[in-house]
DNA sequence: CAGTGCTCTGACCTTCTTTGACCTTTTGTC
DNA sequence: GACAAAAGGTCAAAGAAGGTCAGAGCACTG
């Protein structure tokens, strides 16, 4: 229960949460030495547990005076959140959920027009990939990315 | 916080945005002194933030009286549209410089900050195709459908 | 006690920044 | 015109982050 990776878990939620902003910057190197481990020990729990699905967005950016940025997503877009995680459950999606899904976000005025016919002309465009395993899960892949930031924002 | 290059972006920026006539001039060797830094920073950050795709122009002159000037280029919405087409007319792009696109049209009030946003999830979503080349490609041929899409509407 | 699924580490990779040595162009002076 | 001085330009290498991935460790569970 308490593990490094608990710990430091607990750490940046509180940052989060005394955070004005809604979003904290930190230095993967200095996290990793407060907390006694390797730098990659922080990308495992970004990865475990500041992942879209659980509500969170982690930006970064390598190079001198790179940094880590965990941002929070909106709690009142639960609802749509779990919509989401059901509708693409094995990561796969298929065209046609895709496009109901756009138009339910429509509908629900959750996009605007032109969000959803952009939407739609990224949709369009996976006719690009051959591959029909490929197109199916990067379509799901990219509609989480697409939908989750839609929330953040 | 932030970097050497990132403030001197930022100094030059505000500059530009004060300037009447559309452009600034200035000497390598007094901004590297601003800044402390080497003079050869100085052309880092032009090439890295005034691009092109970024929508400036740098001229310069050597020799005694040389200088820097920086230009921002103000082109309109179908000329900005067509160039970002012309650019992709090969059929490949690369991740930064449709980035830089992205940005150009939110900055020129073309796409809203959502749409911005939105368009950014897609562009990190592509790194899930794993192939090189498809991935370069597909980047552009969608790029051009969102683009001739966000024309029509 | 073997299997399964988290944790954690370390070696190696990629990206972005900064510096310095050396090069080229332009202007001014004899 | 030759030469010196005054710019700006190029490029490679070092430095400063963060990213990835395979495998070791560990803790339950049947």
């Amino acid at each position: 229960m308490s593990s490094l990776a608990s710990n430091m878990e607990t750490y940046l939620k509180k940052l989060l949460r005394l955070s004005a902003v809604g979003y904290i910057d930190i230095k993967r190197k200095e996290l990793a030495a407060k907390f006694k481990c390797v730098p990659s020990q922080v990308n495992y729990v970004l990865e475990t547990r500041f992942t879209l699905e659980k509500g969170y967005l982690v930006e970064s950016k390598r190079g001198g005076k790179g940094y880590l940025r965990i941002r929070q997503l909106d709690v009142s877009s639960e609802e749509l959140l779990s919509m989401i995680l059901e509708e693409i459950i094995e990561g796969q999606i298929t065209d046609n959920k895709a496009r109901d899904f756009m138009q339910r976000l429509f509908d629900g005025r959750l996009i605007s027009f032109r969000e959803w016919r952009m939407m739609e002309a990224v949709l369009d465009s996976l006719n690009y990939i051959e591959d029909d395993t490929l197109r199916a899960e990067f379509r799901g892949w990219m509609l989480k990315k697409v939908l989750f930031t839609l929330i953040s924002f």
